[in-house]
Formats: C-alpha cells, sequence, structure tokens
DNA sequence: GAGAAACTGTTGCACCTGCAACTATTCTGT
DNA sequence: ACAGAATAGTTGCAGGTGCAACAGTTTCTC
C-alpha cells in the first residue's frame, strides 16, 4: 500500500537529479525554478506564504530568497503599515527569464507523461490535488500541537 | 501544466517533515524506513541495486547502510566468487521492528488518501508507476551520456 | 500606556545528499 | 598471462534543508 509514497519520491529525486545535470542559461539553479515560479505566479505575497505554498521551511525560502535577491531576480518591499513581513517581486530580469524556465519546467512532464492517456492524467491530477489538501492540512494540525 | 511536479514536490517533503516530527520507538529514524523496506522486501540485494530501486546516489546508500549495520539492523555478506560486492541481509532485529516500520508507513497513505475513491487511486497508482518507470529510464539515459 | 503574546523573518547548527575521485576486485582483449 | 576497462563500494567535499533560538515589529490585554 505505501507503494506510493514510494514511487512519489522515487520521481521526486529523479526529477531533482535530471534538472541538476542540465546547466541552465542563466545564473539561476534547479532548485531556484520552483521559487521563481511561486514569486511569479503570485507576485506581492510575503516569505511565509510563499514557504505554505511550496511546502518549505521558512528559513528555507530565507536563503533563497537572499540569493535571487542579490542576483537582480526579485524585489522585496516593506509594508508601509508593517516592517516585520515583505512583498516579494519579481523583477523585469526575472520575468525576462521566466519562459525558459518555465519550457525547463514543463519538459520533464512531458517526458514523464508521454504515452500517458489525458483521461488518466486527469485523475491522476486530481488526486495529486486532493493529496496536497490533505498534506497541508496534516503538517498544519502538527504544527499546532507544538 | 507542471503543477504536477510541484504537487508532487509537496507532497514529498510534506511526509518527510510528518515523519519526522513522530518518535519512533526504536533507533530508527524515518529516513531509514525506505531502506529497512527495501532490503526487508528483496533480500539479498547488492548496494547498487538498492540504490537503484529507491533512486539514490550509492554513497547514500553506502552511508546509511554503514549506520543499519552498526545498530545491528543488517548483515553485509560477500560474495564467494565476488569480493566487490556485498549481499544485503535483515537481521532478527530488523524483523522484529518491520511491522512497525510498515504500520507508520502506511498511517500517512491512509490520512492522505481519505475520502478518494478506490477506483481513482487505481488509476494514481498505475500513472504512478508509469511515471516512475519513465523517471527511471530518463536518468539511466542521461547517466550513459556522461 | 506598559508589559505580554503573537507574528515575520534571520541565523547557527546538525544532518542528509549528490558528485567526483578513489580503492579494491573482476572482466576483457590480445 | 598481462594491461586496461569495467564494476562495487567508500570517502571528501560542497550545497541544501529543517529546527530551534533569536531580533524586530505589531497586536492584545489589563
Amino acid at each position: 500500500m505505501s507503494k506510493f509514497m514510494k514511487m512519489l519520491n522515487n520521481i521526486s529525486r529523479s526529477q531533482a537529479i535530471y534538472r541538476h545535470g542540465r546547466i541552465s542559461a542563466c545564473d539561476l539553479q534547479s532548485g531556484h525554478y520552483a521559487f521563481a515560479l511561486a514569486i511569479c505566479r503570485l507576485p506581492g505575497r510575503s516569505q511565509e506564504e510563499i514557504a505554505k505554498d511550496l511546502c518549505v521551511n521558512k528559513s528555507t525560502v530565507a536563503r533563497n530568497l537572499n540569493y535571487l535577491e542579490e542576483k537582480g531576480y526579485i524585489l522585496r518591499k516593506a509594508l508601509p503599515n508593517d516592517k516585520r513581513q515583505f512583498c516579494v517581486f519579481p523583477t523585469e530580469k526575472m520575468l525576462a527569464v521566466l519562459p525558459e524556465i518555465k519550457a525547463a519546467s514543463d519538459e520533464w512532464m512531458k517526458l514523464l507523461s508521454e504515452g500517458i492517456a489525458q483521461s488518466e492524467l486527469d485523475v491522476f491530477n486530481g488526486v495529486l490535488e486532493k493529496m496536497q489538501q490533505r498534506a497541508r492540512e496534516i503538517i498544519e494540525k502538527q504544527e499546532e500541537n507544538k
């Protein structure tokens, strides 16, 4: 029964290895892709929101955004009425490389889903969405109990 | 379209966080579960076979097995006709804690798949298997081209 | 209005992982 | 039979991540 998670983890790891093997045209590493996509999809979010979106620790967000900011891919604007949090925005430089990132991101999916019926992929997508939602709830509940 | 991978990665990370929060009764950490299950499922395999099974680097296998061996959970038996490779076997101690590991492993899956129709889970499982197979092929091809 | 609690982000630390280089052993071609 | 290639596993190193503790800011409570 728990074959699911093993396969899921295997695919996840394989993707990391696959993408690590490819050389990016810009100074963004494959690990930054998820952050770039998250920031461009919904500009202006706080770091904590991005952390929850990507299911990573907020410290991981802080460090990745440091890199992206240094390289000029994002801007952190402080809220005028709340100096605790930032709003994270993509720069022109980020928007310029976004298509390339999206393409690289889609490529792996195309390879993976080759030869699988669209109807099956639709069900797959639906199940993934439900599971992701459940996973978020479980983790959230776990953190409350600390 | 590449939502797939984001969700997949999110679920994978969430599981890691979830399991890390639980305390194991034995001195096995959640990271060792996959190795324990892989070794018990097919005893006697080489480290390289285990690495491919779990889609991790062989150095990662070596280090995790060092730990499992130190703690008395596995035995590494050298082949009589080939001193390069080991055959990895579970010990009695491993078999004793295996049910607990399986239970912990199943628990997360039960939580995740709650409320999802079995028919959908079957399709999901089929797609995952195909994708895992494709992922293996892609990585293998990539390593050949080095 | 002052102190406590909550919130947002940062940093030190420990741990894990992949890669490349290495050792030891076995196989291959001549 | 021997030199070189191939194979299995190990190790040094660099990079990434989560957790806990922390700092600054805001909100709550009295």
